[in-house]
DNA sequence: GGTAAAACAGACCGGTTGTCCTGTTTTGTC
DNA sequence: GACAAAACAGGACAACCGGTCTGTTTTACC
């Protein structure tokens, strides 16, 4: 009962948003009376938080630590997520948006509990992928690039793709900002610059 | 009258969003009756278009379309905004986070008029700067990068950022884009070049 | 300076929202 | 099978929301 409140919660929140999305409105749609909903989450923020803590951390686990960590680089990683959730937006033919993002604009200025079990989970995201590179960086490849960067790049890309890809109704920016992603190298300065790319090129 | 309505509201939705946003509060904050928001804005919906359509189109005119064609090449027009924002909100101690992000995300969802008002807000930013880059090259510089690619590239990185910041109410992260997105390159051409491209689409 | 339209005032209403409260049923445990 | 705790049912309610309505005042123009 409470994992079928919270799926329906989730689902509206992503689709409608919080505040949009009313208690009785959930409560229909999941087929619970109010007193069961009451019981198992007090007020509407917790019921939020929840849905926050347990299911929007998961979705990002899913769609993004976990390839990350399976791919054989960090770059390779990053290039696989934003091919298979293109994919899958094309295939579904609407963008409803990054569950996180989504929240994150609601929430994240009207309550700082919202806040900072938002920032957690992006900072988790971000250390994921930076952690993968450096990663990469002692196993010899990957040169120059600064992994904290890359990863702040590779998460603000993705989030703000997903932004225009949700105003838009297109996945095509999505694909669009991946390949600017591809063209992020190690700035040319200097002779170290040549060294870094023939490292580059070496290891594949 | 009219403008103060518009300027609460533009604040208002910026710092509480739309559906947070009830109109006995603007009523309150404009020091307007009822009647007289009535009279301007027959609904809620028709403020919230007329404050997109004159607010926020002209936030982002002021903020990245005019410094970009005033800089030297469109990367130093990025280069300028990102410095200028970050250094702003670093001064005022907050983030509230970029006006079209906030409202796209909560709206464009919600209703088709809201959804095509802010695509184009989006569409304009992003051609601004890959018309820019694209006379940046007619005139002898900037080689090898797609215009469009480092468009779209450039918005959903700022627009990214910009959530992150809001999330973790820090700007230092529009610093670490800003750095990552320096790094956009043109892709080396070259054997070796090719060799690395092929193997990359390979693994896909 | 008369007049029509626009601008504004302020009360009002139906509907909805989130929350709370009192019972009833189910579950787990000795 | 007694019994306490958790799970659930369902109504009640006070606050609030957005929208509408009827008047009054100001403005613009001939």
């Amino acid at each position: 009962m409470r994992r079928r409140v919270l799926d329906v919660a989730e689902d509206s929140f992503q689709a409608r948003g919080y505040h949009a999305s009313s208690l009785g409105d959930l409560m229909a749609a999941a087929g619970v009376t109010g007193g069961a909903l009451h019981h198992h989450f007090p007020t509407k923020k917790a019921l939020a938080l929840a849905v926050i803590g347990e299911r929007v951390a998961a979705a990002v686990e899913k769609t993004w630590i976990e390839p990350v960590l399976a791919a054989a680089s960090a770059r390779e990683g990053v290039r696989t997520v934003f091919g298979a959730v293109a994919a899958e937006l094309e295939q579904q033919g609407y963008v409803r948006g990054c569950p996180l993002n989504n929240l994150a604009h609601e929430l994240s200025l009207a309550d700082d509990e919202f806040r900072s079990a938002l920032a957690g989970i992006f900072a988790g995201w971000r250390q994921t992928i930076a952690d993968k590179m450096r990663a990469d960086q002692t196993n010899g490849g990957e040169g120059g690039v600064d992994p904290d960067r890359f990863a702040a790049l590779a998460v603000a890309a993705y989030s703000g793709a997903m932004s225009m890809a949700k105003t838009s109704q297109d996945a095509g920016v999505l694909r669009e900002c991946l390949k600017g992603l591809e063209s992020v190298q190690p700035p040319p300065s200097g002779p170290a610059a040549r060294r870094r790319r023939r490292v580059l090129v070496h290891i594949r």
